[in-house]
RNA sequence: GGGGAUUUAGCUCAGUAGGUUAGAGCGCUACGCUCACAUCGUAGAGGUCAUAGGUUCGAGUCCUACAAUCCCCA
């Protein structure tokens, strides 16, 4: 073996391997269990970065791990490359808008700018050495894909669970196109508190609001039906103020009674809670904000003003008639996009829904019967199923993405919907083949397409698309902020269409922040983060030990200084392999000679860590896996017993031929066992190491086609002793550290005292002893009895 | 405003079902270039486990309160 480990050439050269001699090739009828991994298909919306890698090297170890368990893994991938997300990135990187491009020209250029970053993306995972089967991927927005996501839609259409409506609906003005609660978030804004008086019965009553532009809107006053100071209210009519028109004043429990004034004016649209008390109270609608964000020319006063304009305009106003009694600062939430960070405004349209609301308690219990890891990551999905308020809007008007197909009755309006051997279909290239009820023969077609986790919330779905039944999957994995849109409308979805859980363990891994508190974004990427250059920098297989260091689930910082305790591993791995191999050129492991105690030792030692390493990934402890390992190779081989063995390596004429090729059957044993342990973690350095020694002796083509042993029982006797074993080596160390001697510093007797059990091992091992301690003499001698 | 988490060595974090003297890596100190490895080895120093109460024979671990930081949701 060479001096150094080159990783620039192995990695490439290993990578190359598993490529021509398909390693990872997933075959139906290959022996093992099937472990179906349903993998996220990252989102096309700029560059990945090192939190993608983090979170996808984690559940690549897993995927390994299942493996080598004599799994037969069935490992997608997939990109999600349809939506707003990637019309976002285009529009960004094209200079570009859509709406101002015809629409097939827009798409032709969302393909082309998904096609180069499916290749970077493909190129990247296939540098972190992922034992992906490349022949399983999908794209949301292929033909193929979109056929499914368009037959389950007129499924739950067929079962009454997709309906279309026309109701208030949550929009963005920026993106122009309706948007689900999920796709919210929330940001404290500086604004202003208005009060206002309406007169009730030529009394004036104040009124608090922070969007008065919406004044024009105004449909209601409400009160709190308990609070003791507008009881007489209820019922009677207010006048709007600058405008001048009556409303009633009506009572609800929603009303909170310290905020404001306790009087709460309900405009068409606020906020959700106008929308909910629009419905309730069987409100009217007064048109106010217009789709794109202007305020309809029909508003006096500031019509064809945007919000934030109108809003000034209306407070001077107001305050030039006197009717601006006072205006408090405060800062409240405000839900924004999340794709354009614009705040939501709620418009009337017809969309269509997927019907969620009806259903939260099945929704509720399915996630007891899924095992989440962590397990507290249960409580995000309860908390955000519990306070779902909208049904699932999933219609969005917008061009990249997969065709509602349906068209629409040109005289009564009906909606007539593609058959199934249509699909896929675009109803707005496809003509209508149905003739209506109503005998009408002319249709418009439907031009909004698929909210993209409409698409990705069927990937279970999706990856059944050869044939073969893989639902529930095995695994899911993502990171933890994605549980309110991908975990739960892939419950959703997979409860409608096939009664059952989508799969039996969720895994969700930690982001990687920048610094406290910080979500590291693509937009920001530092280019001193960029995977890609980290990987050509560092290894992959240095990164992926360094990911595999957190604990599932937990939040955690990247500093490229800690690459370093990676760097320092793989090269000890290589040392340590280096040594071992060359005293190994003659071994023969078929023949298992009489094996002496401390070997038994650090063989038994090996078992013990595929037990508890398995035990510890079947609960996705990938970390605490990994430093189970980590404390078998550097402390219990490296600095002990390789330290112990070496002297009857070099010398069989003085310990014994036979006893040398026990101390290499324990070396060849333990060291395969290691290799084949950490071949998770790093998986080149390993199977290079792998394909230079031990391929020759254990036929297979490369480390990741060997299992790992099935659980035997463990000899605690054994494991014992060699705890005792090493406590007198340290004993020993110390001594000679404390007098300040080289560990080489001759010593005149070394003794040992044990109890009557270890005895006659010690005795065995005694000339090991004496070598490792360089000592003249090894007395043994049982511990006095009490 | 509601819910959840974190707070352990200078730094980054482990600490499983309450049970000897609380661990690791980095950093620090001393010694050692020993024929795998000085990108190393051996040993050592360093902690009132955020704070205050409580339960218990015994609490980093369980309960209550409080503080700071963060996340999710309104």
């Amino acid at each position: 073996m060479e001096k150094h480990y080159n990783f620039e050439q192995v990695e490439k050269q290993i990578q190359q391997m598993w490529r021509s001699e398909q390693i990872y090739k997933f075959a139906p009828d290959d022996p093992g269990e099937v472990y179906s991994i349903d993998t996220p298909p990252p989102t096309i919306s700029g560059k990945l970065h090192i939190g993608h890698l983090f979170s996808y090297s984690q559940a690549e170890i897993i995927a390994r791990f299942r493996r080598m368990q004599g799994y037969n893994v069935f490992y997608p991938f997939g990109f999600d490359d349809n939506g707003l997300a990637t019309e976002r990135l285009v529009e960004r990187e094209e200079g570009i808008r859509a709406k101002e491009l015809p629409r097939s020209q827009f798409i032709e250029k969302c393909q082309a700018t998904t096609e180069k970053y499916e290749t970077e993306f493909k190129e990247l995972w296939a540098s972190l050495g992922f034992s992906v089967d490349w022949s399983l991927q999908y794209e949301t927005i292929s033909p193929e894909v979109a056929g499914i996501s368009q037959a389950l839609f007129l499924d739950l259409v067929e079962m009454g669970k997709a309906y279309s409506k026309e109701s208030p609906v949550l929009w963005c003005t920026e993106c122009q196109t309706s948007i689900a609660q999920a796709e919210l978030d929330t940001a404290d804004v500086d604004s202003t508190f208005n009060y206002v008086p309406f007169m009730v019965g030529g009394k004036p009553f104040e009124v608090a609001t922070t969007r008065p532009e919406l004044l024009y809107g105004c449909v209601c006053l409400f009160v709190n039906p308990s609070d003791p100071r507008y009881q007489n209210l209820i019922g009677k009519t207010a006048t709007v103020p600058l405008y001048e028109y009556d409303i009633p004043i009506v009572a609800d429990e929603q009303v909170s009674i310290d905020k404001g004034t306790g009087i709460v004016m309900c405009a068409t649209f606020g906020d959700s809670t106008d929308a909910e008390w629009f419905s309730k109270h069987n409100l009217s609608y007064r048109e106010v904000i217009l789709p794109d964000g202007t305020l309809s020319e029909d508003v006096p006063l500031i019509g064809g003003l945007k919000t934030h304009a109108a809003r000034s305009e209306i407070l001077r106003l107001l305050e030039r008639e006197n009717l601006l009694l006072r205006s408090e600062r405060l800062t409240h939430a405000v839900a924004r996009h999340e794709r354009c960070g614009t705040e939501m405004e709620i418009i009337p349209s017809r969309q269509w829904y997927i019907d969620i609301l009806s259903h939260k308690d099945q929704f509720l219990q399915a996630a007891d019967r899924i095992n989440w890891y962590p397990a507290l990551m249960k409580n995000r999905y309860i908390a955000w199923v519990q306070n779902l308020k909208w049904d699932w809007s999933i219609s969005r008007q917008r061009y990249f993405g997969i065709a509602i197909p349906v068209w629409y009755c040109k005289s009564c309006g009906s909606p007539i919907f593609a058959s199934r051997k249509q699909l896929p279909v675009n109803p707005l290239e496809t003509e209508c083949q149905e003739k209506c009820e109503c005998g009408c023969e002319e249709f418009i077609p439907e031009k909004a397409v698929f909210d993209t986790w409409v698409t990705s919330s069927i990937t279970p779905q999706i990856n059944e698309r050869f044939g073969l039944k893989l639902t529930p999957m095995s695994m899911r994995t993502h990171a933890h902020e994605i549980i309110r849109t991908w975990t739960f409308y892939s419950i959703v979805r997979s409860l409608y269409h096939t009664g059952e859980i989508p799969w039996k363990d969720l895994m969700i891994s930690g982001f990687v922040l920048a610094k406290k508190g910080e979500k590291l974004s693509k937009s920001k990427s530092n280019s001193l983060l960029d995977p890609a250059l980290l990987i050509s920098t560092h290894s992959a297989d240095a990164l992926r030990y360094w990911s595999a260091n957190a604990k599932l689930g937990t939040d955690t910082f990247f500093d490229v200084d800690e690459l370093a305790t990676s760097k320092r591993f793989m090269t000890k791995l290589w040392n340590a392999c280096r040594f071992v191999i060359s005293q190994l050129e003659d071994a023969d492991p078929s023949r298992t000679p009489a094996l002496l105690p401390v070997d038994r030792w650090i063989i038994e030692r090996t078992n013990e860590t595929y037990r508890q390493a398995s035990s510890l990934l079947c609960e996705y402890e990938l970390g605490s896996a990994r430093h189970a390992i980590d404390e078998l190779f550097w402390k219990d081989l490296c600095d002990n017993y390789i330290e112990i063995v070496k002297s009857r390596l070099y010398k069989p004429d003085i310990h014994g031929y036979e006893e040398r090729r026990s101390g290499q059957f324990a070396l060849y044993y333990s060291l395969l066992g290691i290799l084949k342990m950490y071949a998770i973690y790093v998986p080149h350095i390993t199977d290079y190491i792998y394909t230079k020694f031990f391929q020759q002796h254990e036929e297979a083509r490369s480390i990741h086609l060997l299992k790992w042993p099935q659980d035997s029982a463990g000899d605690e006797k054994i494991l014992l002793f060699g705890e005792e074993v090493k406590r007198v080596v340290f004993c020993m160390r110390k001594q000679k550290s404390e007098k300040n001697l080289s560990m080489r510093a001759e010593i005149e007797v070394l003794e040992v005292e044990c109890e009557e059990e270890f005895v006659v091992w010690f005795e065995q091992t005694s000339r090991d002893l004496q070598a490792c301690a360089h000592a003249r003499e090894v007395k043994v001698r049982p511990t006095p009895t009490l």
